[in-house]
DNA sequence: GAGTTGACAGCACGACCGTTCGTTTTATTA
DNA sequence: TAATAAAACGAACGGTCGTGCTGTCAACTC
């Protein structure tokens, strides 16, 4: 790896964890800049443009959000275990993550749902590969006889999906210490529901 | 309702759209004077700091939320009939309070929940007030027969609250045209799964 | 209808925004 | 080590940001 890509990954390793405080629109090259040592100059040469930037940001955050939520849920095995994963590894990701802000797919959604560019076009697909993935799961948890035959499976991740936003926000803005609790009760409480 | 009144209340009309489409931060004075009309100063001199207009912004929102969702489900048989009125009414009350962004609530709650200032404090207040509201409505429902006696109102009023959250994802993000139908399906089975 | 209060405009402030450019320093390769 | 390419810097651009201050004109009060 040359110079110029470790001094990258180090740029997006801070900007993501700012733009996770901040959003993506509130960072600023000139903070971030600062925060890594490099020159404003210096540091744009890198992306190009601030939209680049951010697109930049979001796949890094893809990247870990697959090793530390989805990778290890694949080691599961297929069925009820390997959903379970997921959604478990999905509670905390971002702090297992080193990122201090809340989930940034989250914050981009409300942040970039009115816009339009390569940075909405990015993280719309990004969301519907997890819905798949979820879905997926799903499906295969069905065939392993841990769910209903008549559970339909997009429905199902929806599901799952919105008790995770509702724990986010729970989390995160009220500060709700029964959040993770109540999360997880809802999980199984949904899988019993749909044996 | 003297001058400064009506020129304050039409603003912040304006205001609300706008902070709903890029958000309360993202929302700037300058752009807002152009938009009412006025002058950066003459709109500034209403509320004295960006902070100020932002909780003020929230203040209307709530009450527009108050009179769309909450007024017209009390004016339902207490019980399940209620509690289904606050949340289809939930669904499309910014469009029916003339708002073409998002659910500002939401946007603010991601931008807000790592900052501290008044805007945060008060929504926070607000997301209380919504979430026991919500809950209030579940145990009167249970009360009533409609649901059974074993339902954690505040577990159940998260439920809803998180189906609601992937529905305002699912619609404005992914423009996904099934998701109003979803989203009124969980409900339901939501509830029967209760019963 | 005169006097007082409040609403608003105009202008300016320092700070910071994303972006460009030319130059200099540092890495890489021959 | 010399030649070349890549990386980073510093200064500057035109704009916009939120926020003051001062003056003027319109709206209310008596």
């Amino acid at each position: 790896m040359g110079k110029g890509e470790e001094t990258r990954d180090s740029i997006l390793d801070t900007a993501l964890d700012q733009a996770s405080l901040v959003g993506l629109e509130g960072l600023s090259i000139g903070d971030l800049a600062k925060k890594t040592g490099l020159s404003k100059s210096g540091l744009f040469a890198h992306f190009g443009s601030k939209e680049a930037l951010q697109v930049e940001i979001l796949r890094t955050a893809m990247r870990r959000f697959a090793k530390i939520v989805v990778a290890p849920a694949q080691r599961q095995a297929k069925g009820i275990d390997r959903l379970r994963a997921l959604f478990e590894n999905l509670l905390d990701w971002t702090e297992k993550g080193g990122i201090r802000g809340g989930c940034i797919f989250l914050a981009a959604a409300v942040e970039l749902d009115d816009r339009e560019g390569l940075a909405r076009e990015f993280l719309v697909e990004t969301q519907q590969i997890w819905l798949r993935t979820l879905a997926k799961a799903v499906q295969r948890t069905v065939r392993e006889g841990d769910l209903g035959v008549g559970v339909d499976s997009q429905d199902f991740a929806y599901e799952i999906h919105g008790i995770y936003l509702a724990y986010h926000q729970a989390k995160r803005l009220l500060h709700d210490l029964g959040a993770k609790g109540r999360a997880l009760r809802a999980f199984e409480t949904l899988i019993a529901n749909n044996r």
